[in-house]
RNA sequence: GGUUCCGUAGCUCAAUGGAUAGAGCAACUGCCUUCUAAGCAGUAGGUUAUUGGUUCGAGUCCAAUCGGAAUCACCA
């Protein structure tokens, strides 16, 4: 029964009776809190066709509809907005269909397959808070699609190789002294992370001793660069010589960095240590292999931790060198254009985009050129009809480009791709960078989410009957739960604050707030099954007057699917958190107006138990959604 | 400089072009002898950055201005 669209038939059946006239594309609100009714028509725009003021349409159209349709009980006009208030009757009719699923908010298969893919980690240094957001969000999105209906690949693009890969490999050459994560009991990535920091010291060591003598002589002699580079850092001193505005100065100094950055000791051996890796040297793939195994094994232990797992898993270093066959067929198309360097480009200026390589003159690939590479391996390993990409923000230009690209070349998948963008997690002191080592990092960050749940829920102290493992596991739920509302809660497009010191909420508007209402259902559950209770449909038979907190309950439960719906369509799991929040403060609202045990009907007693019951399949439905586990005690 | 995104309560965030701009946190007032108080009820807090425009109606759409961010590499 979707009691929307028989409301707006009986609106439109309205129109021809009253006006004699065919509306078409009706939509109707949901009724704001303060006013009595759960739908609202809005009724300006047809002032036109009614020749009346919006007042006297919503009366005439309020009163048809009170008269003609089984599903209005009464309405209410205020200013020209028909609030309509649905019959009990149908309220509890709806509630009897919800409680027959087997699984709530599950669409019928779309036959349709879209593959999601998220996280795409370095394998350079471990997981932090930025990684997290992207995690969830594609964990999540993934899930509400396959609500939605549709079948769905998980996908994970591992990003194994490349110079930052290489800067590790140096630095623990240089001070590794044989250390693994056995010998020093630390998680595999964190060991490569440690290292990847301790390269960066060393070649801003480096640096600062290189600058440090072109900022004493103000000259370039005794460097020992290639002539090009030389050329271009006496220009930049020599604009320097003319004394410019310190802003100007300090850009000028910067761009000398860069330069003089690419001949340091540190970042020479990276460079070779790269050229070494794609020449397949066998000790530097040996070592590759050793330290992205101790990655891997990290990675591994911290997605079991967060609940997230993988259908299918790329690695860059298998399709780094994709897409070449692309850019030869785009040529043929006369798609792509090669310049006299046989350097190959787009043009997509028509497109407000600009001019874009995708291919170097030396023949080698870019990033783009790996992308189109990669989309098309998708394509032939799945047929998938959509592809999601999540991906942060300061990447949408590339996409924008990626998808221009493959638009043009006619794919037949180009349709069917987005971007989902997210903004950057930012710390109180600004955005984090693993560099500099300003990062918070996963696993601390859960361990801590873990330890406050663990504190808080021994203070409350209601879990005597739980085992110590059943403890270890609730634990782990509120604290990972907790962490995965708070970054998924937000509009992915935006970018959101991170204070440590504030550390993630636990009351009110968070994860733990709704499990609380889910193990507050259970306690119900068991109560009524100690006592002997019975809360089917002819349990429940006379009664047949809702209090308002229970009317609350079953239309907001019945929001379900079209909250699906809508985050499904918006890939927005933040819709469904939203969404869960509310059904949670209702269920608080209800547990603490409508008594169950005390009420001497046995009916009413029959209803609210299954009430509550249909509540805490709703919000573990939608937890589910989030990837969040719901308990039956805390 | 070009392009894109953002600016809402002290803080963190909501609000398919619709009603009196809502929640949570923090502050203040009540409520545990009653099914779990991680709760409930209430008070206070706003010129939606600014100025114009479109519309029956603008936080939302358009233009300009101010402020912040990202991006614009033969990097990934």
């Amino acid at each position: 029964m979707d009691i929307e669209s028989i409301l707006i038939k009986h609106i439109e059946q309205a129109f021809v009776d009253l006006y004699a006239t065919q509306v078409e594309k009706i939509s109707l609100q949901p009724t704001k809190k303060d006013f009595e009714g759960s739908h609202t028509f809005v009724t300006f725009p047809y002032t036109k066709i009614t020749r009346q003021k919006p007042d006297e349409t919503a009366h005439l159209l309020g009163e048809y509809l009170q008269n003609h349709s089984q599903v209005v009980d009464r309405f209410h006009v205020v200013q020209g907005f028909l609030n309509l208030t649905i019959s009990d009757r149908i309220w509890l009719q709806a509630f009897d269909e919800m409680r027959n699923q087997k699984e709530l908010g599950q669409f019928a298969p779309t036959g349709k397959k879209v593959m999601v893919e998220f996280s795409s980690p370095n394998t350079n240094k471990p997981l932090h808070l930025g990684h997290l957001r992207n995690n969830f969000l594609g964990d999540s999105v993934a899930r509400i699609l396959a609500a939605r209906g549709y079948e769905v690949v998980k996908s994970n693009l591992v990003n194994d190789r490349g110079i930052h890969i290489c800067k590790s490999m140096v630095a623990y050459l240089r001070h590794g002294n044989g250390e693994t994560p056995e010998t020093l009991g630390i998680k595999g990535d964190h060991l490569v992370g440690k290292y990847y920091v301790l390269f960066d010291k060393d070649l801003k060591r480096e640096l600062e001793s290189e600058m440090l003598s072109i900022q004493k002589k103000h000259s370039t002699d005794g460097l020992n660069y290639p002539m090009t580079v030389i050329q271009k850092i006496n220009t930049l001193l020599q604009k320097l010589a003319e004394n410019p505005e310190e802003k100007k100065a300090e850009e000028l100094w910067d761009a000398i960095k860069k330069e003089v950055q690419n001949y340091c000791p540190s970042q020479i051996e990276a460079k070779n240590l790269l050229l070494k890796w794609e020449a397949g040297n066998e000790e530097t793939m040996n070592l590759w292999k050793k330290m992205n195994g101790w990655v891997y094994e990290g990675f591994h232990a911290t997605y079991r931790k967060l609940g997230i797992e993988f259908d299918k898993i790329y690695y860059e270093s298998d399709t780094y060198l994709l897409g070449k066959d692309i850019i030869e067929e785009g040529l043929q198309k006369g798609v792509f254009y090669r310049n006299a360097d046989s350097s190959v480009w787009i043009d997509l200026t028509a497109d407000k985009l600009d001019q874009k390589l995708l291919l170097r003159s030396d023949g080698t690939s870019v990033y783009m050129t790996q992308d189109l590479g990669t989309a098309d391996l998708k394509y032939q390993d799945y047929q998938i009809d959509k592809s999601v990409y999540v991906v942060g923000n300061e990447q949408d230009y590339h996409f924008k480009v990626l998808f221009k690209v493959l638009e043009k070349l006619g794919r037949p998948y180009a349709e069917g791709l987005y971007h989902l963008s997210y903004g950057m997690v930012d710390l109180p002191t600004g955005k984090m960078k693993s560099r500099e080592g300003t990062v918070v990092d996963a696993d601390d960050l859960v361990a801590e989410m873990k330890e406050i749940a663990a504190e808080r829920t021994r203070e409350r102290g209601k879990i005597e009957e739980l085992s110590e493992q059943e403890l270890e596991h609730l634990f782990e739920i509120i604290g990972v739960g907790a962490l995965k509302y708070f970054l998924v809660k937000v509009d992915p497009g935006k970018r959101m604050l991170f204070d440590p010191l504030q550390s993630v909420d636990f009351e009110g508007d968070a994860a733990p707030f709704i499990q609380y209402q889910h193990a507050r259902t259970h306690s119900i559950l068991r109560t009524a099954k100690a006592q002997g209770l019975a809360w089917k449909p002819e349990n429940y038979a006379t009664y047949q007057k809702l209090e308002p907190s229970e009317n609350n309950l079953i239309l907001i439960i019945y929001d379900l699917e079209r909250k699906i719906l809508e985050s499904a369509d918006n890939y927005a799991p933040s819709i469904i958190a939203q969404y869960v929040y509310e059904v949670a403060k209702t269920y608080s609202r209800f547990w603490n107006e409508c008594p169950i045990f005390q009420t001497p009907d046995p009916d009413a007693k029959s209803f609210r138990i299954a009430l509550s019951e249909l509540t805490g399949r709703t919000l573990a439905r939608a937890m589910s959604l989030l990837g969040i586990e719901v308990p039956e005690r805390m």
